[in-house]
RNA sequence: GCUCGAGUGGUGGAAUUGGUAGACACGUUGGACUUAAAAUCCAAUGAUCAGUAAUGGUCGUAUGGGUUCAAGUCCCAUCUCGAGUACCA
């Protein structure tokens, strides 16, 4: 009987669905475990085989869990808002809303298809109302936050009114905006409520602000940083400007410390992890204040080298930093204007590639140096960022490469502090190696002793504080589009207000255009209806607008990473009207256990949710700081382009080993037109462009061969394998096999099709076990000791591999298995069972068919995973254990004078030589299997 | 530049804590079955030397050193590749 894995496949996956086998329970007297993908974006491409490698690996890891005897939660949905979304629907013509569904449907037929165990009746997508109006509620839940610095948690704006009409915020130790205000209680009293309200948004967790922005004019928003790749988008690669305009941030700042030391309490990957740590940018350092001369100010610097202070020469500032207009002398006035505005126009792009060249203006004002009073003279200049520290620098020419390039380009003065060493050509970076000297009181010292003394001085003087600070910048949470949460804010009087919960979700409104303008007004603004009636609570048209009681709606939506930085906990609960989820589930499940996905979201996404999750925490909303408790990074997997080679300028092309030194454009084509061997199928190519009839061939050989490289896959270079296919020629259970049989998951690794015949046969092999001459043959005998032994050695190592999650050698050991098994003609019953348990979750199609056939009427997936049983060699009436390798262990009994139990419980025997040479006092232990002749000293 | 990570046959990749390097698979070669092909099955397959052969020797995990009875694995230096980040003071 063949192997008809169509026939089964469908079969199989029928049954999951219509018994709802993978519905998890939220009661459960089992243990809990909760495996989770990052969901999928619905694109309308669809999936290539690069996309379910992170799935067949969460899906196995699910089944094996649910074999073990747990409880799971293994649930899927969409990431529906979004760009892509909006750009697919821009392109074609069509409402988001349709592409969307349209997309998903696609999506759940191929996910179908490879026979995953998700629970689909817990299905989520951030576009429905129903999931979006508690992304809604949290942003309220942020909007009404501030955060304590001296508690490190979120707390109430209520608590902050309170401890305003107490002490005003001279005492206050709280994350805010920029502002200098200061007042007491009696002040605060004395505002009006408008004033109030300006001063709480300063605090407020969710706050508007008018921030410098990147903006792409092409897709008509704004971009966060991790969205920009080189000055472009990343999305388009389209040019990305600075442009100033009031948008929502979130408060992520605060959270800096906190999510950096929680690094350490999560089972994360380590590069992953140091992705986020040096994104964070923790750097120690000191704040130092220098008095501006005849100003009643004091320009402050942050440094983490308060050890050179003796090598400052200069200060620059950043050119947008707030002191410069007011302490620039006249006559320096108009450079510095022109400087400002120059700077300004640089779009993010200039700024990264013009690195090297060296830019600024003179203030004409000074400061005084903290420690010797010197005069120093203050310029400004756009490699300062008024981003980071506080806008400015104290500059050490002898210690920065920066400063020191500046000061060489502007003839500034350089002061060697560094004892005996050379900086004529370049400036010393190091932090060890050398003594200070030029240095008053901090000649002789090192980095260490000169950097606490400094410390200490200028603490003592009022000149200098011990500070902290991260590269982190709060979020920007708006974006100029149509696709996505809308703000449940109006404009009263130009200050946000927030709409009742009780009236939420405050839904979509539908619009004829949703092209983004290139003004930077939302597409939302296009809708007829998109004003709040705050007597009836609901949303009414535009022309109702008084401000009195109808108001301007919030024109923009909120960003992709809203929807996704929470929507692990709503698979918990995710059909509740009530609440995101029950508090009940919320324990039950608590955290996620296992979470697989790309480390491309590593300082997007991943550090969001983290952020999120802990406000969420902070407010007593869920039952863990740390959502995902292991994470793991699957690879991507790379197309296998090819390109053929166009002498350039003709419309004529040349094969790969023609090409010597002809000026040729590289051409990508669809790689189904090229054959295992790289040779060009012509007529195939002519068949998928049309433009190709009329060139001209140049073979060698009567072959054309074509150039192949390796690069990531996508739809536009034509590299694109889709599972379909090769469920259609091979079957799922053998494209599951295949893709975790590549490589370790972690690893990036090149789509190949042609070793997928090797998992292929495998599947067949196994299924020959129990089919001979047509029939389905098992027998009943008690097993032979050599069948136990090789199923043995498969569970133990299949049961490491998997806790280990490494898929690749588990596939292998599969193989192993059932050459073995094959080679000794075994079909007896008790082994083939246990066979079927041990692989269904890697090939869970043909695992379930043949349990089936055995006998069973239960769905293979309520089975106990087979316990492994030791593998014992019996000589001369002693058991000795062999490990999977074929590697004999010996235990050694104590039959020598020496304490060999000290030196290693198990020794490994050389069975070629049955020499074994340990070390460590021992020179020599020459063994025979089953008995220890001689140690020899 | 800085921070991580990786270099093993023709290819993808194995090798628990340092302990038979190259598992498993692809590819290649030879054989069986077939009129033939496909499919399937069997065998060989790191390099090199000696031998008719069984077999045996030598060299081999990017390069050069080191630690160790023993190194792909640990340490130092160099080279190459990949990822992230970039005027962060």
């Amino acid at each position: 009987m063949a192997y008809d894995f169509i026939h089964i496949e469908e079969k199989w996956q029928k049954h999951w669905s219509d018994n709802k086998v993978f519905k998890a329970d939220n009661e459960s007297n089992l243990p809990k475990y909760y495996v989770m993908d990052m969901f999928p974006y619905p694109s309308g491409a669809g999936l290539h085989v690069g996309h379910p490698l992170g799935y067949i690996a969460s899906d196995i890891y699910s089944r094996y869990k649910r074999h073990k005897g747990f409880n799971v939660l293994h649930p899927q949905g969409y990431d529906s808002f979004g760009l892509p979304a909006e750009q697919y629907a821009i392109q074609t013509g069509r409402h988001p809303l349709e592409t969307t569904n349209e997309n998903i449907l696609r999506y759940r037929a191929q996910l179908d298809r490879l026979g995953f165990s998700f629970d689909w009746s817990r299905e989520i997508r951030t576009s429905n109302k129903d999931y979006y109006k508690w992304t809604q509620w949290m942003f309220i839940k942020l909007y009404n936050s501030w955060y304590d610095l001296s508690l490190k948690k979120a707390r109430s704006i209520e608590d902050l009114i309170l401890i305003f009409n107490k002490s005003g915020n001279i005492n206050l130790n709280a994350s805010k905006s920029e502002s200098s205000l200061k007042f007491n209680s009696k002040q605060w009293c004395s505002f009006s409520e408008q004033k109030k309200e300006k001063v709480l948004l300063d605090y407020r967790m969710a706050f508007l602000s008018d921030t410098e922005v990147n903006w792409c004019p092409e897709l008509g928003t704004v971009l966060a940083n991790d969205e920009i790749i080189d000055g472009l988008s990343e999305r388009g690669g389209y040019e990305v400007i600075r442009k100033k305009m009031i948008q929502w941030s979130i408060r992520i700042s605060a959270y800096s410390d906190r999510l950096l030391s929680g690094l350490n309490d999560i089972d994360w990957p380590d590069p992953l992890k140091e992705m986020q740590r040096n994104w964070i940018g923790k750097s120690e350092g000191i704040l130092v204040k220098f008095d501006v001369l005849n100003f009643d100010k004091q320009i402050h610097a942050f440094t983490t080298r308060p050890d050179t202070i003796y090598g400052v020469t200069f200060v620059t500032l950043a050119p947008e930093h707030p002191l410069v207009e007011l302490i620039t002398t006249d006559d320096n006035k108009n450079h510095i204007n022109n400087y400002i505005l120059e700077s300004s126009k640089k779009t993010e792009r200039d700024r990264i590639s013009d690195v090297k060249s060296i830019s600024g203006v003179f203030t004409g004002a000074y400061v005084l140096h903290p420690l010797t009073n010197i005069k120093i003279p203050v310029w400004i200049s756009d490699y300062v960022l008024a981003g980071y520290g506080t806008g400015a620098v104290m500059a050490v020419p002898c210690g920065d490469q920066r400063d020191y390039n500046f000061a060489k380009f502007f003839n500034l003065p350089i002061v060697n502090i560094f004892k005996d060493i050379d900086i004529s050509n370049e400036a010393f970076k190091e932090k060890n190696n050398f003594v200070l000297t030029n240095s008053e009181e901090l000649n002789g010292l090192d980095f260490k002793k000169g950097y606490l003394l400094a410390l200490e001085k200028l603490k003592k003087l009022d000149k200098g504080i011990h500070e902290i600070n991260y590269k982190l910048r709060d979020a920007v949470f708006s974006r100029q589009r149509y696709w996505g949460e809308p703000f449940p804010v109006y404009y009263k009087d130009n200050m946000p207000v927030m709409i009742s919960e009780k009236y939420l979700p405050v839904e979509l409104p539908n619009v004829d255009k949703y092209l983004p303008t290139e003004d930077g007004n939302s597409p939302l603004g296009n809708s007829a209806n998109w004003a709040w009636d705050s007597l009836n609570n609901k949303i009414v048209s535009n022309k109702l607008i008084n401000n009195e009681t109808v108001f301007k709606m919030e024109l923009n939506t909120m960003p992709g990473w809203a929807g996704s930085s929470w929507y692990f906990n709503r698979y918990m609960d995710p059909t509740n009207k009530d609440e995101f989820a029950s508090k009940k589930s919320l324990n039950y499940w608590k955290e996620v256990d296992l979470y697989i996905g790309g480390s491309e979201h590593a300082t997007g996404h991943l550090l969001y949710s983290r952020f999120w999750q802990y406000f969420l925490y902070d407010l007593g909303l869920v039952p863990v700081k740390d959502y995902a408790k292991k994470l793991i990074n699957q690879g991507m997997i790379l197309g296998n382009s090819a390109f053929i080679h166009r002498l350039n300028g003709t419309n004529t092309y040349i094969s790969n080993e023609l090409v010597k030194e002809q000026n040729v454009q590289l051409i990508h084509i669809e790689i189904s037109c090229v054959n295992s061997n790289n040779e060009l199928d012509l007529e195939e190519l002519r068949k998928w462009q049309p433009q190709f009839k009329n060139a001209k061939f140049e073979f060698l050989n009567d072959k054309f061969i074509v150039k192949r490289e390796v690069e990531k896959m996508s739809k536009s270079k034509y590299n694109v394998v889709s599972p379909d296919e090769i469920c259609e020629k091979y079957g799922a259970d053998t494209l599951r096999l295949y893709e975790m049989f590549l490589g370790p998951i972690e690893q990036a690794k090149p789509w190949n099709t042609a070793g997928i015949k090797g998992t292929f046969s495998f599947l067949k092999k196994f299924w020959n076990l129990f089919h001979q001459n047509e029939n389905f043959n098992v027998v009943n005998d008690k097993p032979s000791s050599e069948s136990l032994k090789i199923l043995h050695k498969t569970i133990k190592k299949i049961n490491d591999d998997i806790e280990n999650f490494s898929f690749n050698t588990s596939v292998s050991a599969f193989m192993i298995c059932v050459n073995g098994l094959s080679s000794i003609k075994c079909n007896n019953r008790s082994i083939l069972e246990s066979l079927c348990v041990l692989l269904s979750p890697f090939a869970p199609h043909i695992s379930e068919e043949i349990w089936n056939k055995l006998g069973h009427n239960e769905s293979i997936s309520f089975v106990n995973y087979p316990e492994c049983n030791p593998v014992y060699i019996k000589e001369n009436n002693v058991e000795y254990p062999v490990s999977f390798n074929g590697k004999l262990k010996f235990k050694l009994v104590q039959e020598s004078s020496l304490d060999i139990h000290q030196i290693k419980q198990n020794i490994i025997i050389d069975q070629r030589t049955n020499n074994y040479l340990d070390g460590r006092g021992i020179k020599k232990i020459i063994v025979v299997p089953g008995k220890i002749i001689n140690i020899v000293c």
